[in-house]
DNA sequence: GACGAAATTGGAATAATTCTAAAGAAGGCT
DNA sequence: AGCCTTCTTTAGAATTATTCCAATTTCGTC
């Protein structure tokens, strides 16, 4: 069974999941942020998707995208006012924006870190999402 | 002297540092942001600053929120791709972003935790600002 | 008071995203 | 299979926060 088929099953049980069907253009979508997971916006999703899909639209690729993201599949990533950019990685990590190259990376973040961020909150505050955004340099970027 | 003074003269003092002029409309938006910290938008902020200097336009208040952002004296703080907002805290914090009331709230970060935090960089990652947001709901919001 | 640089202004332009309305699948039922 | 309903996709128009532009105004200096 190859990697391909996995994730593919994994989409079609979280559609389900969703009451959502599975659909050639949901498939492929979601296929492009697997393969190369850097962060691509939803223009670089849509070239990358048109090689496989030639008839598809940049308005279902935002759809796509909205779905997944919907069904906790992908993360949509904001950095400032920049185009959204799509992250299949599902484990909790922040974003580490390089001013240089423009590439974002993912940091992995310790569950008990998580934790000790979470207990700043006042009593009250309830948060069911955290966004960590770093911005800066990789002295050798390459 | 009065606090509005004390604060005319630290953005004169800032201004100054960058080679920049102080002008009414810097002075004005800037007190626009102390006066009222709930981290308005551009759009808000146009709104205050029109009572005291009516002849202001849009395209100016972006222009001076973005000169007070470049001396350090304010910070801009986006989510999501929502308009940008900008606060005058120059504390090291956090945001709250509640989704009940779309308020936005301070959350002072302790510096032995923004220490731990950078720490889960790898090597060569050079961080020079960190932004950490939460989204969520403050059970009794009002 | 003239000069050059910096700042402001109104309006046009930009660009990512969302909306809309119509056409195209798909699933359930008989 | 045929019908019906619902979901999905599509092309293009609309939206909107922000930026750009060219023309004026203001400011500091000589
Ligand atoms: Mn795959
Ligand atoms: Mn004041
Ligand atoms: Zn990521
Ligand atoms: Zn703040």
């Amino acid at each position: 069974m190859s990697t391909h088929a996995i994730h593919s099953d994994a989409l079609a049980q979280k559609l389900a999941d969703s009451g959502l069907r599975n659909t050639p253009q949901r498939e492929v979508v979601y296929d492009a942020l697997l393969t190369k997971r850097n962060h691509p916006t939803a223009d670089e999703v849509f070239a990358r998707v048109k090689t496989q899909l030639p008839g598809i639209s940049l308005a279902t690729v935002y759809n796509c995208l909205e779905t997944l993201v919907q069904c906790n599949l992908v993360r949509a990533v904001n950095f400032e006012r920049a185009p959204t950019r799509y992250c299949p990685n599902l484990h909790p990590h922040a974003h580490f924006h390089d001013e240089t190259t423009g590439t974002t990376h993912d940091i992995e973040l310790p569950e008990n870190l998580l934790a000790k961020i979470k207990a700043i909150l006042p009593p009250g505050y309830n948060a069911n999402a955290i966004e960590i955004t770093f911005r800066g340099k990789m002295p050798d970027s390459r």
